[in-house]
DNA sequence: TTATTAACCGACCGTTCGGTCAGTTGGCAA
DNA sequence: TTGCCAACTGACCGAACGGTCGGTTAATAA
């Protein structure tokens, strides 16, 4: 059982508002667009009281797209759990995928935004890149099981996959506490697997 | 058949040249992170000589992401002179898309980049807006002629099947001389059309 | 040769940026 | 009621930003 830690000194925002807010407005007007400024005149305190909760703006951007990737890794490693062939694991994969999509909206879009341009950048991505390997490896194995189309190179095929997963992010907005959540992985599921053809 | 204008006066960089150095530079270091000094320096030519082509950074932007938009809204008026049933259509705006995708890529991942915090962002955003539109409408009514499957939303599907063209952006890079672009646009309309399991 | 024209340079301006720092505020435990 | 400590303030700094301007360079047309 998780016990909240004693909170002592003067009340205020902690971390994880902060994030929430950096993430969002990051996400919005864009990294290098959103100035401490901006943060602090959202969050209703002072530029310099941002700097008691973090060393610098960097640091913002690596927490916030940290959490999206612990979330998406968290994904990736259940998968190994689940026994089946790689086709339903795969499956698997992309349901959770969607979940923590939805869950970890602002935090996930921004890390698809991010670009490598700083070492923070770099990381993530590289993070991400073992992602997107593990998912790669793991459409391959479901081809030579002969579940998934052999006439396309599934490294395509999984990056045309987690395309449309990702797309996500540029066109959902959430319904009041994720309603319709499972629905729209079913949805995405059936257009991913089986297309979008009448058959 | 058209004719080279006459280039009269110092030859130097004209605005095609430019603009391309500039989509290049904002997709890679994002429109705020590029400074006017950026692009000169990659240009080899001072910041103010930029000011002779242009009036300014948003110009860059709405003549770069215009670029992209115009290629674009071609495909999808071309669709129109298909005749065949709808489904028969969407195939071809897909396969129209993916090689305007290709050729124009600099621009079009930059336009795929747009928020909408400036006005010409908006403008962008609102251009792009009437082009998905068009596509979706599409999508309705392939599912009203009873090709599409009626079991997802037609608006959702549009959705999922140009996150997934679009995704080509983000992992497409170019052989010599666009080779593949038909495969390319196959290997999408195989996964899109049909769904990516051995059925 | 000369006029015309497009392309370009370098110094400069006001503003905004990320970040610093010495001090102040306010809730809670003892 | 006192002491502690996290949370916060406001003034400030050097650097970088988008943009301006008066003048210069190098081609072509006449």
């Amino acid at each position: 059982m998780t016990t909240t830690p004693v909170r002592r000194g003067r009340p205020g925002y902690d971390l994880d508002r902060l994030l929430l807010v950096a993430a969002q407005t990051f996400t919005e007007r864009g990294y290098d667009g959103t100035s401490m400024e901006d943060l602090a005149r959202k969050l209703g305190i002072t530029k310099s009281a941002i700097y008691h909760h973090v060393s610098g703006k960097d640091e913002l951007l690596r927490l916030a797209t940290d959490r999206a990737l612990d979330g998406l890794t968290a994904a990736v490693e259940a998968t190994a759990a689940v026994d089946g062939r790689a086709i339903d694991r795969l499956e698997y994969v992309v349901r959770r995928s969607v979940e923590v999509l939805v869950d970890e909206l602002p935090f996930v879009t921004l890390l698809l935004r991010v670009r490598g341009n700083t070492a923070v950048e770099r990381h993530a991505i590289s993070r991400r890149r073992e992602i997107d390997h593990a998912i790669s490896a793991l459409v391959a194995q479901a081809e030579a099981q002969g579940d998934v189309r052999p006439d396309v190179d599934p490294a395509l095929t999984a990056r045309l996959l987690f395309g449309m997963v990702n797309s996500l992010v540029e066109w959902y907005r959430p319904t009041r506490h994720g309603a319709g959540r499972v629905e729209l992985a079913d949805a995405i599921c059936k257009v991913a697997f089986t297309g979008l053809r009448q058959s």
